[in-house]
DNA sequence: TCTAAAATGATATAGTATATCATATCTCAA
DNA sequence: TTGAGATATGATATACTATATCATTTTAGA
């Protein structure tokens, strides 16, 4: 993201914060700043690296990951479960309720589309879960995907990367 | 998985691998009798444990990671790759080509169901990612559920453990 | 300005995964 | 039947991800 959209986000996050009460410190706002900045997920333990290259404060990695859990409650980011990863939430620019997010993951350059599941594909998502006996607690789902640019490589060739 | 059914389980096992060419050893073969006992997901570190108090020949970890790659190659395993741990298929005993997996994992006791997930809902996902500019690559997906035993205890007490 | 809560620092440790080189076992052809 | 190459396993090191815990600093609000 652009450092215009950056700082657009994360002056969106300050409000955000101020109405929920949450406290957004210049490391956390910093830590969101560099996830925003970033194309694709990053680790806790890449965040605080990149931290410590970019900012003159120190961030140990356990600080990273407190922070990232807090950014999490905020829903300022997501984890991506399936890589062990974090990225900005793309809607926080955006004044619509958050919905349930659905992550598109480009298996090849690892970049990450965020984008919002249609109602009634939950919908069907849930009554399948409902038939299996089960009930479905949280719709967010990664997906395994190729990004345009990627899938104009051929296959073979990305799968010898 | 009760005895005799992780007996059939791993002799329709040796028939696919007969099939394929692949060499189910004893290790491998008795690997995937664990996970078909088990009734919740185990990590490679947690296979590699069970197997030693289980058998007399030795596992070290490394060597679990080798034999669940194998198996899953096979088609015979497959990995959460929301909680990092291995799960037998659950279709071994079915005639039917394999499907596309879709896993009911209860947030609580852990326990996963695997259901086929339904073509429709597959096309519906398949063209929500085409409109994003993505292609879907698998659609296999883990889905963060309760199962039917503790969607009966309160949210509460599930969420305070 | 004092106190309680919240945030961060620091350290230890657990859990998951890959890389690499050595050794053992199996398969198949000579 | 045996020997060479392929496959499987052993052994070790190391990287990466994550949680727990106690100490210290900072902040907010009485």
């Amino acid at each position: 993201m652009q450092q215009t959209q950056v700082d657009k986000a994360v002056s969106r996050a300050i409000d955000i914060c101020a109405h929920s009460g949450g406290r957004l410190t210049e490391k956390r706002k910093n830590i969101l700043a560099l996830l925003l900045a970033s194309d694709t997920p990053m680790s806790a333990y890449e965040l605080a690296e990149q931290f410590n290259k970019t900012y003159e404060q120190s961030m140990p990695p356990m600080s990273a990951y407190r922070i990232l859990d807090f950014l999490l409650a905020e829903n300022l980011v997501h984890k991506l479960s399936s890589a062990n990863k974090f990225i900005a939430c793309a809607h926080i620019t955006c004044s619509h309720s958050h919905e349930v997010p659905q992550f598109l993951i480009c298996r090849h350059c690892h970049k990450v589309k965020e984008i919002s599941i249609k109602k009634n594909i939950i919908e069907h998502l849930r009554e399948s879960v409902q038939s299996g006996g089960y009930v479905l607690m949280n719709s967010q789902i990664e997906l395994d995907c190729l990004c345009k640019a990627c899938s104009k490589v051929s296959l073979k060739t990305i799968k010898n990367n």
